[in-house]
DNA sequence: CTGAATCACTTGCATAATGCAAGTGATTCA
DNA sequence: TGAATCACTTGCATTATGCAAGTGATTCAG
């Protein structure tokens, strides 16, 4: 378990990398925004292949902190879903310009020209629709 | 020295965090853009208190993928200065949506008003004032 | 009703990254 | 010419990450 993360600075861009300064967190993020996950299983099933403790240990983080919320399944009682907050849906905008910078930038990288296409015409609008359809699949809490 | 950073897929995200997914990298592209910060000893004295040694393996790595530029200052044999160069300058719209994220969700942050309306209403605006700054401060190289 | 399978984690230990303090070498300045 | 400045290195302690195996609570098939 990685230490409590105390805030280096009052810097919103450092508190920024407090939380999701590492290698993992945002992956979970975009798993939950792009790719239709929302368990465990399923977020270890991903191509950059996370350990357990790892993804157990942001997991935890993220509901702690509110970005990520985790219901029981009422089908499976083993399976439990996770989905972003509003908080988290408010990460969008970063994800995106991640991918619009590697998209210029990291040639190799796997990004659809529609995709960018958009970010960049139609940035405002495609933020709205992502985060509609997040809003929807969120399952709200009892 | 942190290892080669091999990437772990081609997703856009996970390659701009193979490069930018740790605590520090970033701070410097911060201090290089709105903290008026150019030199080793400079980005030593930000607020959140670099180690030496991680902030010289930083440099040289942003130097070697091209996001940073080192230049010799002609008056002082001693001192150089780093710049970002336009693939540096195109972190501009990431750094953005940090702070805009940490304004809205983390209380106690230090962001003026001002950047996060300027950011909202006229955020095409905003990143070409910026980077045209930041594209006048270039050393060019010879 | 029971044993195997599924799911979401823990645990222990090796390896890698980071943090800290002290040291080095090239100018430059008094 | 000796002290100060600047940009780093180096060595070592601490922390985080990676890996493999294990655990406990359902659920499901026979």
């Amino acid at each position: 378990m990685r230490k409590k993360p105390e805030r280096r600075s009052n810097c919103p861009v450092s508190c920024a990398l407090d939380t999701f300064g590492d290698k993992w967190t945002l992956l979970i993020v975009r798993d939950l925004m792009f790719n239709q996950k929302s368990s465990y299983g399923e977020f270890l099933k991903s191509g950059e292949g996370m350990a357990t403790n790892i993804l157990a240990d942001r997991l935890e983080m993220l509901e702690r902190i509110g970005i990520v919320e985790k219901t029981k399944n009422t089908e499976n009682k083993t399976k439990f879903i996770y989905s972003l907050t509003p908080k988290g849906i408010d990460l969008l905008p970063i994800i995106i310009e991640f991918i619009v910078w590697s998209a210029k930038h990291d040639l190799g990288t796997d990004v659809s020209e529609e995709f960018i296409a958009q970010a960049k015409k139609n940035r405002k609008r495609l933020i709205v629709k992502i985060g509609t359809v997040l809003k929807q699949k969120r399952v709200y809490p009892i």
